[in-house]
RNA sequence: GCCGGAGUGGCGGAAUGGCAGACGCGCUGGAUUCAAAAUCCAGUCCUGGCAACAGGGUGUGGGUUCAAGUCCCACCUCCGGUACCA
């Protein structure tokens, strides 16, 4: 008998839709687009995992149901194939990455359409073909050639950038240099994190936790040059029309996270003059050694700073800050004598920025910092500066340059893992400067943390230890003095006990709302790597620093902050920024945390860069480049034999033939950049040659991207929730400035897929002499051992299902409950052994049993384990399916079964099937893929158990179930009788008319108690249900001598008899 | 710490505020078979009861409502991401 075979008829069919192009898009939409895309793979040698046939399945399904329905569908395939698995694989084999990456990307397409995915096959990609990144380096060169004009908001090309009259005036070199500094592309010396293990730099986002994120390797810190895309002249954009997409919120919030705005302001503090020639500062160092003790390391008195004096007498200034001419009479710095030139110089310098705007860049006798909480700046008692701040040799004072040099040194130094894991404690050292806070007039210490990094706002901060965090930490450790100048809101409006008057005396904060607050101990004050300000033995602290304290970093009422006391935080910042600008100190700032994204690597695998560099007449670069002609492109990678990694940053291709690296043009001889793309640069543009594969004059046709774009459904990996999709929307922003494309977003709807775990496993955990231990008493040592609570090293036990019981709400075993074991899945993973391979999948049950499995499993978004039993089981329904069409008693050929036949449908039949059209329908459109599934079986269940069989109810079953198992339905659709393929039938359209039942049953609750059921006509009133609830002999028992105080009738629905 | 997401039978999971557990897996019983596989039929949240039925039940504790898995408040646990961004 011809069973159910899969693996004759999958094979057919998809030799049947190659042969007739049955998936090839239009090339212009005819009627409604539909653009549906997957994130292509990285073809890795491993093959397919069935994670990736979630997406795929999905997104096939929505496919082969739009054309159904009349939509014209672009629906293509490629793959993401530069990529460092190859070149490693180079490295060790010798096979070049090429020949390792078409032998991938066969495998993957094998796998693919083994799957039977209706994809468009022509458009197929890959971002390795010559033909696409030849279009790839054209955007490159589009980006060196664009600058973002920030008042337009958006990018323009280079030739229509403004240059100043005083640039114009240094020649043509200087404009050059200030048409570089404003390319979106641009060329930096940086410090980047060098792998030496992998050879190459790797960008912040590819290093976690200091080590690389794939392998897992050390990362250093060594400057190089690098090319960089600026991303953050888009920032505030990407964020802006994140509002304008369908993407799930979480992602949203990830990508406005990462963007990371923030608004504040910028504010200058004085710190004197430079002197000549020795780099520090005469206003504001303090000069004679007289007055200080020796800065001894481990000093263990608490360093006190100078002159914090109370701020009882906030100056008689009425504006907010203190004017220029009546500087704060607590503020001279009383600690130091010597002093008092600095002040003088400050009021000169305060007079001074009054009559002018705050500057663009910061002159050298300031220091700028950036805060969002400029109401605190009364509450600065130091200032750090990175140890990177270029301000760092003009601000060491002599005294203190030895420590200076040696903490910036080993700054430097410090990897990732140094500054991140081994960091928990504060780091830093005094400068030997002060700064002066512009609106008190108070001189305060500049020290040098790398806690502070350069990389953020100005590279500076005030900090104000009662209420940042990390100036607190630092402040106890170094004993900084910490003033409070907010106070904390009151609970359930009494003030909560500790907070302090916040009357004249002062500041340390008390407090106060435990979720804001964290104290520590004083005592714990490590003598760290510092030299600490000099003492003035001869001043009491305001705030010990050996007292309890607490931070608080909420919003409040300002306190101790003169002319402002008493405002509310959000008042108090919107006040004090106008007039720190109104005083020409400071300004309203906004920042980022996203950097400007680093675009080159060390890698031979990759699209080189358009770009020469020319040398001069002794081989040597001159610093100018030049771009290479659009119609020069492709340059394709040379031909390189050795792919050995030479230990050095500098990229391979250092190594690559003569004639490649350095051509002449022109009489002029230049080498080429060595540098290649990111792998995030083909996937940045990918959806949009896939309209226009084939296109060799231009990326894209124009009228072709209007016609298609946008994506209109994008589903992948959560994996890509912030790279992929910032990069490829910052590129198309800027094609779109540039008129390259006519939406502003690249995907309209997008997706996330969840991730597949391995089969459900049971963990028990055995002693050395097999004794049994429960799970709760096992944990990780801290060298990942597994132990027991006595430190005994334990062996990880996997145990069968049938061993193991449910006790409450664990896992025990059954031999000896006492015992619990672990139950969970875990992530698919080669060193865990639970990978489930795509190819024995299909071998075994077929593929539309795995494309149905992998849809049934649970919501498309969700994460869930795999089941071999659940792929079983659904293969049982399609088996099912099969049979309910096929005589499986017949062997040479499908004949349908003699169940099968012309009847009329029953009213019965015709509800069932319209119903599960109109259900089927519904789901598919809201992505419920499993519910739709659901559906059908019980579709199948009603009709398997009928003897006769109206084909008017089976074929439009067999359309419905074809998005999903497209294999089997047109067998079925064959046996039926059809000489063509189904994937264009017009999907089936029900009929309300024939769901709709004459009669139903409802529910009748007494007191919200399910107590009876009636069954009354489907349209029945309120008053007839109500009537017929009465009326039936359970209800009207249970209602005898009852008192209703309330009837709820929901027609159609339920009745409800509320009883007093 | 912070940001997301999720907690419902033995398992995966269903439920526009209106009969909790659709559908599937597993399990139990039956039919078929010499037997098994396959297939078909029936049952399967927990407790008590032969049964009809009664009571309990969606992580915990409160609340709103005639009615809460679903809405509100507080918390617990797990998963994923992220971390000195001033």
């Amino acid at each position: 008998m011809p069973r159910y075979n899969p693996a004759v008829v999958e094979p057919k069919w998809q030799a049947y839709w190659a042969e007739h192009r049955t998936f090839a898009a239009p090339r212009m939409p005819t009627g409604e687009k539909l653009y549906v895309l997957d994130m292509f793979p990285y073809p890795s040698g491993d093959g397919l995992h069935v994670g990736h046939p979630e997406g795929y399945t999905a997104t096939d399904i929505v496919c082969r149901f739009a054309r159904m329905r009349g939509r014209s569908v672009l629906h293509p395939m490629g793959w993401d194939a530069f990529g460092l698995p190859a070149e490693q694989h180079a490295k060790r084999t010798g096979t070049p990455p090429r020949i390792t990456t078409e032998k991938n990307i066969a495998n993957f397409r094998r796998q693919l359409q083994m799957l039977g995915f209706s994809y468009d096959w022509d458009r197929e990609l890959a971002t390795t073909d010559p033909d696409y990144f030849r279009w790839t380096q054209w955007i490159f060169l589009l980006l060196f050639d664009t600058w973002y004009d920030a008042e337009a908001r958006r990018g323009r090309p280079l030739a229509e950038l403004p240059i100043p009259a005083d640039i114009k005036a240094a020649g043509p070199d200087a404009i050059d240099r200030y048409r570089d500094d404003h390319r979106l592309a641009y060329q930096i010396e940086a410090p980047v994190n060098w792998c030496p293990e992998l050879g190459t730099v790797l960008a912040n986002e590819e290093v976690i936790g200091g080590v690389s994120e794939r392998g897992g390797y050390p990362v250093v810190r060594i400057p190089l040059r690098q090319w960089m895309l600026r991303i953050t002249a888009y920032a505030d954009r990407l964020e802006d029309d994140l509002k304008e997409v369908d993407w799930p919120e979480g992602v949203k919030a990830l990508q406005r996270n990462w963007i990371g705005r923030s608004t504040g302001a910028e504010v200058d503090f004085y710190v004197g003059h430079p002197v000549a020639g020795i780099g520090t500062v005469a206003g504001v160092t303090d000069p004679g050694p007289a007055s200080l003790r020796p800065a001894t390391a481990g000093a263990t008195a608490p360093p006190l700073t100078s002159g914090l004096s109370p701020l009882a007498s906030p100056s008689g200034a009425t504006a907010g800050l203190p004017s220029s001419a009546s500087p704060s009479p607590g503020a001279t710095g009383s600690a130091s004598a010597s002093s008092g030139s600095s002040l003088s110089n400050f009021a000169d310098w305060k007079a001074a920025r009054e009559k002018s705007p705050f500057p663009r860049k910061p002159a050298d006798d300031v220091l700028r910092i950036y805060t969002t909480r400029p109401d605190t700046l009364f509450g600065a008692t130091y200032m750090v500066i990175a140890p990177e701040h270029p301000a760092v040799a003009r601000l060491t004072s002599p005294e203190q340059k030895s420590a200076v040099d040696d903490y910036c040194d080993r700054a430097a130094r410090k990897s990732d893992l140094d500054r991140t894991d081994l960091a928990k404690t504060k780091t830093g050292v005094f400068t030997g400067a002060y700064a002066v806070n512009p609106v008190n007039a108070e001189r305060i210490p500049i020290w040098i943390a790398d806690y502070v990094l350069m990389g953020y706002g100005t590279g500076a901060i005030m900090a104000v230890p009662a209420h940042d965090e990390r100036d607190f930490e630092f402040a106890q450790q170094f004993g900084i003095p910490i003033i409070s100048v907010v106070q904390p809101p009151v609970a359930g409006g009494v003030a909560v006990a500790g907070v302090i008057d916040p009357g004249p005396a002062h500041p340390v904060a008390g407090v106060i709302d435990p979720g804001d607050i964290q104290t520590r101990p004083a005592s714990l004050r490590p003598a760290t790597e510092s030299s600490s300000p000099p003492l003035a033995s001869d001043l009491l602290p305001l705030a010990s620093p050996l007292s309890p304290l607490a931070c608080f970093s909420g919003l409040g009422t300002a306190v101790n902050s003169g002319p402002y006391n008493g405002l509310d935080t959000a008042t108090f910042k919107e006040r004090i920024t106008a007039d720190l600008a109104a005083a020409g100190v400071g300004r309203q700032a906004v920042n980022y945390k996203l950097r400007d994204w680093l675009f080159s690597r060390q890698h031979f695998w990759g699209e080189p860069f358009p770009i020469l560099h020319e040398l001069d007449s002794s081989g040597q670069p001159t610093g100018r480049l030049r771009a290479l002609e659009p119609a020069d492109l492709p340059l394709d990678l040379p031909a390189m034999t050795e792919f050995k990694s030479h230990g050095r940053p500098e990229p391979p291709l250092e190594q690559a033939p003569a004639d490649w690296l350095c051509p002449t043009l022109g009489g002029v001889r230049y080498k080429r950049e060595t540098n290649t793309m990111p792998q995030w640069a083909g996937s940045c543009w990918y959806y949009l040659r896939f309209i226009d594969p084939k296109n060799a004059t231009a990326a894209i046709d124009p009228q072709l991207e209007a016609a298609w774009m946008p994506v209109d459904l994008y589903i992948g990996g959560a994996e890509h929730a912030v790279l992929h999709l910032l990069y490829s929307r910052f590129w198309h922003k800027v094609l779109f400035d540039r008129g390259v494309v006519t939406t502003s977003e690249p995907f309209r709807k997008l997706v996330n897929q969840g991730m597949i775990l391995g089969e459900m496993e049971y963990t028990g955990y055995q002693r050395a002499d097999e004794t049994w231990l429960s799970a709760a008493e096992v944990r990780e040592d801290a060298a990942g051992q597994t132990v027991g609570a006595a430190q005994e090293v334990v062996t990880v036990v996997k145990l069968a299902p049938d061993v193991v019981q449910k006790q409450g709400d664990a896992f025990v075993l059954s031999a000896n409950p006492a015992i619990k074991v672990d139950s969970r899945a875990y992530k698919m993973s080669k060193s865990r052994g639970n990978v489930v391979n795509p190819d024995t999948v299909v071998a075994e049950y077929g593929a539309d049993s795995l494309r149905l499995y992998e849809m049934f499993m649970g919501p498309l978004e969700a994460t869930k384990p795999w089941s071999m039993t659940g792929v079983n089981g659904v293969r049982g329904f399609l088996d099912r399916v099969w049979r309910l069409f096929i005589n499986d008693r017949i062997d040479e050929r499908n004949e349908l079964s003699p169940a099968i036949d012309d009847s009329p449908p029953t009213p019965d039949q015709l509800r069932v099937l319209h119903r599960t059209i109109k259900e089927v329908t519904h789901d598919i459109e809201s992505l419920g893929f499993n519910t739709a599934i659901a559906k059908m079986m019980e579709f199948v269940n009603y009709f398997t158990k009928l003897t006769t069989r109206p084909r008017a109810c089976l074929e439009p079953f067999v359309l419905l179930l074809a998005p999903f198992a497209p294999h089997l339905s047109e067998e079925l659709w064959q046996a039926l009788g059809h000489k063509d393929t189904l994937a264009y039938e017009p999907w089936p359209k029900w009929d309300d008319a024939a769901i709709r039942e004459t009669s139903i049953e409802v529910p009748v609750q007494i007191s919200g108690k399910v107590r009876s059921k009636i069954t009354v006509p489907a349209d029945a009133s309120k008053e007839q249900l109500e009537a017929a609830a009465r009326a039936d002999a359970k209800v009207s028992e249970l209602l005898a001598g009852q008192t209703v105080t309330k009837v709820i009738v929901v027609p159609k629905r339920l009745v409800n008899f509320v009883l007093k």
